[in-house]
DNA sequence: AACTGCGCCAACCGCGTTACA
DNA sequence: TTGTAACGCGGTTGGCGCAGT
């Protein structure tokens, strides 16, 4: 199909935005509310395309934007979540409050990327390899095009396909009977494909997930997995810690809280390690008690 | 003072997804 | 079901300012 660039009109300004069309976008807004961005510019009166009105306000004008330097907690959190999520700078965003996806995704590019690179290649030797230069531009000028990261998945897809449903999992759990060790599996399309059984049926199941589909929106919520009170199920795990192996016993707590986690490092091992093959389980990463700490 | 190289960041671009007629 | 407009995301670019020569 192909469209044409919505800002490509003549007669609409480019480049940087004047203070008078900053108020003309702001006190619009205040006025109107955000969205339909298409007749925006019209509307208010500025010589702008729509995204670039909209683009304005997410990353500049909004009132809740954080200014300043990125702190040293935030930092450590964009690195973790980097690691975690790979280039989804969006929901990077979402969970650092008054940070806009772009200043993330510039400070990773201009500050963490070169840090964190150099940390992983400190004990490489050849540090004059011209394609690992950080520079854009020294790059451009002899012709070479800036890599990316590996990226597993560039492009933003909404998961409305299937997702694992804590609260399921929680009830099953709460029934404390022999056979408290089921999880739950749902496809959110068809409600009636409620999977339970054992642990290792939940293991043969992962097999069926589709992962991208279950990323994106709702990976923010397994994110939350990490600070909610579900972790605490490792009170019931037979008093092994969280994610220890050897809580799996069928009818221990442990599975359940190994179950979740199991699929957290599962995700993040697909976002790490692309070439992972979901058909073979050995590839599936360890699970270690600390985890988190080292991602 | 003039020039050059580089880092930073706001803005732009292309394209995938969603919504809706 | 299909086509299209609108939205949103991630990658890329361009210009400004600073530091070094």
């Amino acid at each position: 199909m192909g469209r044409n660039p919505s800002c490509s009109k003549v007669g609409l300004n480019r480049g940087a935005w004047t203070a008078a069309e900053d108020k003309i976008l702001t006190d619009y807004i205040k006025l109107h509310g955000e969205g339909r961005w298409r007749n925006l510019p019209k509307k208010a009166g500025l010589k702008r395309c729509g995204k670039s009105c909209r683009l304005r306000w997410l990353n500049y004008l909004r009132p809740d934007i954080k200014r300043g330097n990125i702190t040293w907690d935030e930092e450590e959190l964009i690195i973790r979540l980097h690691k975690l999520l790979g280039n989804r700078w969006s929901l990077i965003a979402g969970r650092l409050p008054g940070r806009t996806d772009n200043e993330i995704k510039n400070y990773w590019n201009t500050n963490l990327r070169r840090k964190i690179h150099q940390n992983d290649t400190k004990s490489a030797s050849n540090s004059n390899n011209l394609s690992e230069h950080p520079n854009r531009k020294a790059k451009m000028k002899i012709g070479i095009k800036n890599e990316s990261p590996p990226a597993v998945r560039t492009k933003a897809t909404r998961c409305s396909k299937c997702f694992i449903d804590q609260q399921e999992i929680q009830n099953e759990h709460n029934k404390k009977t022999d056979n408290d060790s089921s999880f739950v599996v749902k496809d959110s399309t068809d409600f009636s494909r409620i999977q339970s059984g054992s642990y290792n049926e939940f293991k043969q199941n992962l097999l069926s997930f589709k992962p991208d589909a279950c990323l994106d929106d709702e990976l923010h919520n397994l994110s939350d997995v990490l600070n909610s009170e579900f972790w605490g199920y490792q009170e019931f795990s037979d008093g092994n810690e969280k994610g220890n192996k050897g809580s799996l016993s069928p009818s221990s707590g442990g599975a359940l809280a190994f179950c979740d986690k199991m699929l957290e490092d599962w995700i993040a091992g697909i976002h790490q390690e692309a070439a992972i093959d979901p058909h073979n389980l050995t590839q599936i990463p360890d699970f270690g008690g600390d985890w988190l700490d080292n991602i």
